[in-house]
DNA sequence: CCTGCTAGGTTTACTTTTTGTACTCAGGTG
DNA sequence: CACCTGAGTACAAAAAGTAAACCTAGCAGG
């Protein structure tokens, strides 16, 4: 592998999706608290109780996700009760699905518990157990190995800031 | 929603796929040292340059990746050169591929560089770009708001550990 | 055989996050 | 009025992350 003539070895890292994503949903609680909601729960105590972490952290999470435009907050009022607020996932947060059934799907593979996954995840109507999967526009279903990867538009390297499309393609696995 | 009679609301939310998941690599650099190895990089220093994260952060995260066997570690030796050593994913590091284009398929969604996307994914051999999908068994194309979380064998309740299978199922979205 | 260079780390000192516990505040209940 | 619950804040202690210096082995040059 000739990494010294390589543009993408010098490609700018700091413009990444992936780093930019986990900026939002990579701290510590942030995915366990969208499963929650995924699963059911919605008010804040709710929430407290299922995941026992510490209260204000999950105010911070909650408010960042709702910044984020991925949880909504909504007031609402029962019968005879004091008014509360409910957290409720959008579709930007939804979006996240696919990433954390990803996360699920290796742990049942490599970590499960001894009796099996304690979830299992199904669809909603055939009732089918589900994976994900990586396709390409054709429809192919796509394995790590034959993932590359190229540079795209906002392609920049650390030494030009403009050498977008320039770069060898990069094969993992 | 009914949350009070809801075994599923009662579930030992310790066994979870996800948290186990994240135990090993959702922790700050991880999946960015392995976006870097899957994009080309084996070697410390090139890890280290390329991440500009703290050298003793990226060794004790290799050690950790090693550890579970989502890294493997081999020493080789070039021609006049010292002996050095370099890491490769493993087949069970590849099955985080799905996760981590999920994630970087949001944030290109919602967190691009108003250029566009520094790095594009596609399939090697007919070239198409990629999508990362929930399908179920029978080859559904799933959206977000028809994935239906149920019991499977190893759910256990806080208050009664072998309740197992006797929730009713939970539908996200 | 002394010096310097490089790869691949380790140690140490410092800063930021996370954690656990206590406290607040507002509205309804007995 | 005293008390309870939901939804948070505040703060000290512990853990994690950061930055930069230091270490060690092997090779090269003089």
């Amino acid at each position: 592998m000739d990494t010294t003539a390589d543009l993408f070895a010098d490609r700018d890292t700091a413009n990444c999706s992936i780093a930019r994503t986990l900026e939002v949903v990579g701290e510590k609680w942030t995915l366990l608290i969208l499963r929650e909601i995924w699963y059911g729960s919605s008010r804040f105590s709710d929430l407290h109780r299922m995941l026992g972490c510490p209260r204000n952290l999950l105010a911070d999470r909650l408010r960042t996700l709702v910044e984020h435009g991925i949880l909504a907050t909504e007031t609402y009022q029962e019968e005879g009760a004091r008014s509360r607020s409910r957290y409720t996932i959008t579709a930007k947060g939804n979006d996240l699905v696919p990433a954390v059934l990803g996360l699920l799907q290796w742990g049942d593979r490599y970590r499960a518990d001894p009796a099996g996954p304690a979830v299992i995840t199904r669809h909603h109507g055939c009732g089918g157990t589900l994976s994900v999967q990586v396709r390409c526009e054709h429809d192919h279903h796509v394995r790590a190995a034959a993932v590359e990867a190229v540079p795209g538009p906002g392609f920049r390297t650390r030494t030009d800031p403009a050498a977008a499309g320039e770069a060898a393609p990069r094969q993992a696995g």
